[in-house]
RNA sequence: GCCCGGGUGGCGGAAUUGGUAGACGCGCUAGAUUUAGGAUCUAGUGUCGAAAGGCGUGGGGGUUCGAGUCCCCCCCCGGGCACCA
C-alpha cells in the first residue's frame, strides 16, 4: 500500500508541466495548416491593480475546455490572450503619483500574465498583445483615419458628462444614476469639443446583421433595442402666418386627426420665430430652467408634465385645422425631428399633457368590439378610424400607409425610419488613450493640402470637418499611414487642463507642429520651419481615443500580432476568419459588441476583411458571487484571491470547481466547501492510478465498467459541446465512483477518463498520463469515441405505474413485447393491491421504459 | 411602467419531442480505521408517518393515462430599457 501514501502534490505537478508546455511550445497556433481551425476567444482583461479575481478565470477557463477539447478532436486551435491597458484607473494614479501609467500597466499587466499563466491555459502566448503598444495603436489610429476618410468621423460640440473629481469627460454609459461608474463621484453637463463618429449611418446594417448570430437572446434583443429602429412618417404642418413649417416624426400617421396640439422641444430651432411676443418672457424662462437640467433631471422630473403656450399654431395638412403649439420638455431635441404632433386620445404622454393643460382630448380609433373598458382613453391598441372623414371605418393599422401615400402625394409628408441610435462621442479628454491621427490647420492650408499631389490628397474626406477655435474656424487634416504610430508624447502633469481638455493640449512642442501638406510628415514648431514649399503650421488634435477602441478590433490582431505592414495578412485571416467562440461578460451586450461589429462591418465594407461580422458565437458567462452571496467587492471583504486558491487546492481545482459551480451562464455564489469536494474528486483521481494492482493491461475491462466508461465518454463530450461543464465533471465522477468501489479494470479505462479529464485538469491529467507509462503530451491525444453498442443492455428495467404514480417495476429483455409487460405488470403482487375494486379504463405502454394503467373505482 | 431570464431538498445544482423528480457535489447522521485529529472507507439523508401510505419542483387553476416540463392567472427574485413620439 506505500504507493497510496504518496500525495497529490499539486504544486509540483502543476509547476512542472507549465514548463513543459512552455518549453515545448505545446498551445502554439500554427498560421499554416492542414487542419481546420478552431479560435477560441475571450474578452481581453484591463490589467487593474488589485490582480486577478475569480471572475476572471471562469470565461477563460470555459474557453480553455473548448480549446484542448478541439485540439484533441484535430482542429489547430488558436487560444490567445492580451490587455486592454488603456484606461483611467492608470491615469488616475499617475495623476496621484506621477507615476507614469506606461510603468503602472506594465507591472500590473506582468502580474495578470503570472496569474493566468499559474492556471494552466492552453494559450499561445507568443500572440500576446497591449492596446497601449504604439505597434497595436498605430493600427487602432489607422482604422480611425479610415473612417475619417470615409467621412464617418466629424467633430461636433456636445454637451458631455463631466466629473470634477476624476477631471476627465465621461461617455453616457460610464455615468450611472448621475454618478460616475468609476469611483462614484458626482457628474455635471459641459459643452465640449467633441470627435464623434457616425455609428448611426451603420444602424440598418447593425441591426439586420443580427439575425445571422449565434447569440444569447437577451444581448440581441438589447442590441435591437439599442439601435431602437421605429418606422412612420415625417409630416409637415405649415405655420399660421408663415412660410416656414414644422417638420414632426410620428409612428401615428392614422391618429393625424386627433392632433389636437403641437410640442417642440425646448432647444428647437424653430422655437424663436413661433414665440408670439407676449409669451417671449414664460417661454424664455421655460427653456432656461430646461437648459439647466440634464437629461437625467428631466427623468427624473417626468412623473409632472411641465411646458408653456407659444402662441402660435400650425395647420394640420389633412383637414387644414389650426393646433396650437407648446414648448416642452418631453420632447427631446436629439429623437426625430424634436417635435411631435400630439394625439392625447391615443398616447399615454399626451394624454397626462393634454389633462394637465386642458386640452381637447379626440378620439379617432375604436376599438372593433369594443367595450367601455378597453376603449378607456388614452387607448394606443389597434382599431377602427372615426372622426377621420374620408378614413373613417378603415383599419387603423392599414389605414397608416395610406395617409402615407395620400400625404406624399399632396408634398406634406414622407415614410421615415428613425433611431433611438445616436452618434458615438470617440473623444476623452485625458492623457493615456490613443492620440487621435489629425491636425487643425487655416482654411487656406486646407484647400493647399486638396489641391497638393501628394499622400494626403486621397485620404481627406468629402465633407471638410471643422471646428471653432478662439474666433477661427480651423479644418481637420490626417495625418498619412506612414507617419502611424503617433506616439503619447512624454508629460510633466497629467491633470487635465483647466478648460476640460486633455493634459496633451498643455504640452505646446507636440501640439504645436509645421505640417508638409504633401508627405504629411510633421515637426515640432521648436524647430525652424523646414525647406520646402508645402509646410504649414498646424496644431495637433489634442483628444485621445475611448478605450472601447482597442477592443474593437483585437480579435484580428491575434491572427497576425506582429505585421508592421499590415492590420491582418489577408491569407491569415482568410485562414483564421473570425473567432469560432467569443466568451465575455454580459455587461458587455451593448457597448463593446455593438462598437467592435460596427469597426468590423466598417472594414469589411472597405474591403480589409472577408466577413461583415466579428463574433459569430458569444457567450456571457455568469458573474461568481462572494460566498455570502453578494457581488465580490473589496468594502465588503468578500473577495476570493485566485492565488490562494491555487496555494490550497492547486490550478486544476480552480478550474474545475469553477466549472462544477453551475450553469457556466449562471450568477452563482462561490464555496470554499465546494472547492474541497472536487480537490477530493482529484485526489481519488490520482489514487486510483497509483494503485498498479488494480489496473490489468491484458484484460478488458468488464461489461458493466465498459458501460459507465462509453456513457462517460458520450456525456462529456455532448456537455463540452453543450456547454454544461458542470454536468460533464459528474459523469466523470460517477466514472471514477465505479472504478474506485471495483476490484480491477483495464488500464485504458483510466487513460481514456484521463483524457476526458485533460481540458478540464490538465496538469494532473498530464502528470498521471506519464505516470501510467504513456508519452507526454496527452494534449496532442485524439479524442476518446463512444462506443455506442456497449450502451444497449440486454435487460431493461420497466416502471409500472398505476394513474401515473410508481407502483412497481420489473426486469425484462428488451426484446420484450407490450403485452407481456403488461400482463407482468398485472401479476405484480403491489400493483395489484392498486388494482383490487377498481376498473382498469386505460393500459399505456411506453416501450422498454413504463407501463401505466389507469384505473377507475 | 415596459421587455427579458429565473423560482426544484439544509446548500450549489441534475432531470424538458410530457414518462422512475432530486443525478453529482457540499452539509448532516451513524459506523469502520486511527493514540488523537486529519485523511480515507461503509451506510443513510426531500417531507409527514411506527408502518402501510400520504404529500412534494413559488401559489392557484387547466390540458393529459401521466406535468418540474404544455396552457391561463397571480406572487417573488435577477437583468435590461425607460418621456424615443
Amino acid at each position: 500500500m506505500a504507493e497510496e501514501e504518496q500525495n497529490y502534490d499539486f504544486s509540483t505537478i502543476e509547476k512542472k508541466w507549465q514548463d513543459f508546455w512552455e518549453r515545448e511550445n505545446t498551445f502554439r497556433a500554427e498560421d499554416q495548416s492542414d487542419k481546420p481551425k478552431y479560435y477560441a476567444l475571450d474578452m481581453f482583461p484591463y490589467p487593474s491593480g488589485a490582480g486577478l479575481h475569480i471572475g476572471h478565470p471562469e470565461g477563460y477557463v470555459a474557453s480553455d475546455i473548448l480549446a484542448r477539447y478541439k485540439k484533441a478532436c484535430g482542429f489547430n486551435v488558436l487560444h490567445p490572450m492580451g490587455w486592454d491597458a488603456f484606461g483611467l484607473p492608470a491615469e488616475q494614479y499617475a495623476i496621484k503619483t506621477g507615476t507614469h501609467p506606461s510603468l503602472t500597466t506594465q507591472a500590473n499587466v506582468d502580474n495578470f500574465r503570472r496569474q493566468i499563466k499559474s492556471i494552466g491555459f492552453a494559450i499561445d502566448w507568443e500572440r500576446e498583445i497591449n492596446t497601449t503598444d504604439p505597434e497595436y495603436y498605430q493600427w487602432t489610429q489607422w482604422i480611425f483615419l479610415k473612417l475619417f476618410q470615409r467621412g464617418l468621423a466629424y467633430v461636433d460640440e456636445k454637451p458631455v458628462w463631466w466629473c470634477p473629481n476624476l477631471r476627465a469627460v465621461l461617455a453616457n454609459e460610464e455615468v450611472v444614476d448621475g454618478k460616475s461608474e468609476v469611483g462614484n463621484h458626482p457628474v455635471e453637463r459641459r459643452n465640449l469639443r467633441q470627435v464623434v463618429l457616425r455609428i448611426t449611418a451603420y444602424a440598418e446594417k447593425l441591426l439586420a446583421g443580427l439575425d445571422d448570430l449565434d447569440w444569447p437572446d437577451s444581448t440581441k434583443r438589447q442590441q435591437k433595442a439599442w439601435i431602437g429602429r421605429s418606422e412612420g412618417a415625417e409630416v409637415q404642418f405649415a405655420i399660421d402666418g408663415s412660410t416656414d413649417h414644422l417638420t414632426v416624426y410620428t409612428t401615428r400617421p392614422d391618429t393625424l386627426f386627433g392632433a389636437t396640439y403641437m410640442v417642440v422641444a425646448p432647444e428647437h430651432p424653430l422655437l424663436d420665430q413661433l414665440v408670439v411676443s407676449e409669451k417671449k418672457e414664460e417661454v424664455d424662462a421655460y427653456v432656461l430652467a430646461a437648459a439647466k437640467k440634464s437629461d437625467l433631471d428631466r427623468t427624473d422630473l417626468a412623473k409632472e408634465k411641465s411646458g408653456v403656450f407659444t402662441g402660435s399654431h400650425c395647420i394640420n395638412p389633412v383637414n387644414g385645422e389650426k393646433v396650437p403649439v407648446w414648448v416642452a420638455d418631453y420632447v427631446l431635441i436629439s429623437y426625430g425631428t424634436g417635435a411631435i404632433m400630439a394625439v392625447p386620445a391615443h398616447d399615454e404622454r399626451d394624454f397626462e399633457f393634454a389633462q394637465k393643460f386642458g386640452i381637447e382630448i379626440r378620439r379617432v380609433i375604436v376599438h372593433p368590439e369594443g367595450n367601455d373598458e378597453i376603449n378607456e382613453l388614452p387607448y394606443p391598441g389597434p382599431g377602427v378610424m372615426v372622426n377621420s372623414k374620408e378614413y373613417d371605418g378603415m383599419a387603423a393599422d392599414a389605414c397608416k400607409s395610406k395617409i402615407i401615400q395620400d400625404l406624399e402625394a399632396g408634398g406634406t409628408g414622407k415614410g421615415a425610419v428613425n433611431y433611438k441610435l445616436r452618434d458615438w462621442i470617440f473623444s476623452r479628454q485625458r492623457y493615456w488613450g490613443e492620440p487621435i491621427p489629425l491636425v487643425w490647420v487655416s482654411l487656406n492650408d486646407y484647400e493647399r493640402a486638396k489641391a497638393t499631389d501628394g499622400v494626403l490628397k486621397d485620404l481627406i474626406p468629402e465633407k471638410a470637418v471643422t471646428t471653432d477655435k478662439e474666433d477661427q474656424v480651423l479644418y481637420a487634416l490626417p495625418l498619412p499611414p506612414s507617419e502611424l504610430p503617433l506616439r503619447l508624447p512624454e508629460v510633466e502633469n497629467y491633470q487635465p487642463s483647466g478648460t476640460g481638455e486633455s493634459p496633451l493640449a498643455t504640452i505646446s512642442e507636440w501640439l504645436e507642429v509645421w505640417f508638409n501638406l504633401e508627405s504629411g510628415k510633421s515637426v515640432s514648431r521648436t524647430e525652424p520651419m523646414p525647406e520646402g514649399d508645402n509646410w504649414v503650421p498646424a496644431t495637433r488634435e489634442t483628444n485621445t481615443m475611448p478605450q472601447w477602441a482597442g477592443s474593437c478590433w483585437y480579435h484580428l490582431r491575434y491572427i497576425d500580432p506582429k505585421n508592421p505592414e499590415l492590420l491582418v495578412d489577408k491569407q491569415k485571416e482568410a485562414y483564421w476568419g473570425g473567432p469560432d467562440f467569443y466568451i465575455g461578460g454580459a455587461e458587455h451586450a451593448v457597448l463593446h459588441l455593438l462598437y467592435a461589429r460596427f469597426w468590423h462591418r466598417f472594414l469589411y465594407d472597405e474591403g480589409v476583411l472577408a466577413n461583415p461580422e466579428p463574433y459569430k458565437k458569444l457567450f456571457h458567462q455568469g458573474l461568481i458571487l462572494g460566498e455570502d452571496g453578494n457581488k465580490m467587492s473589496k468594502s465588503v471583504g468578500n473577495v476570493v484571491n485566485p492565488d490562494v486558491v491555487i496555494d490550497a487546492y492547486g490550478a486544476d481545482s480552480l478550474r474545475l470547481f469553477e466549472m462544477f459551480l453551475g450553469p457556466l451562464e449562471a450568477v452563482k455564489p462561490w464555496s470554499e466547501k465546494g472547492i474541497e469536494g472536487v480537490h477530493r474528486f482529484l485526489r481519488k483521481v490520482h489514487r486510483e492510478c497509483l494503485r498498479p494492482k488494480k489496473h490489468n493491461s491484458a484484460e478488458e475491462s468488464s461489461k458493466e465498467t465498459l458501460k459507465v466508461l462509453h456513457e462517460t465518454i458520450l456525456k462529456v463530450t455532448e456537455a463540452i459541446e453543450d456547454l454544461r461543464f458542470n454536468v460533464a465533471i459528474s459523469q466523470m465522477m460517477i466514472l471514477v465512483n465505479h472504478l474506485q468501489k471495483i476490484d480491477s479494470y483495464s488500464i485504458d479505462t483510466l487513460k481514456v477518463l484521463l483524457q476526458l479529464l485533460a481540458p478540464f485538469a490538465p496538469h494532473l491529467a498530464e502528470e498521471l498520463w506519464e505516470t501510467l507509462g504513456s508519452q507526454p503530451s496527452i494534449v496532442n491525444q485524439p479524442w476518446p469515441e463512444a462506443r455506442k453498442e456497449l450502451l444497449v443492455s440486454d435487460e431493461v428495467t420497466i416502471v409500472f405505474q398505476v394513474n401515473g404514480k410508481l407502483r412497481g417495476q420489473g426486469q425484462f429483455s428488451k426484446e420484450i413485447d407490450k403485452d407481456s409487460v403488461i400482463s407482468a405488470a398485472k401479476a405484480d403482487a403491489k400493483i395489484q393491491s392498486f388494482l383490487e375494486g377498481k376498473e382498469i379504463v386505460k393500459e399505456i405502454y411506453v416501450p422498454g421504459k413504463l407501463v401505466n394503467l389507469a384505473v377507475k373505482g
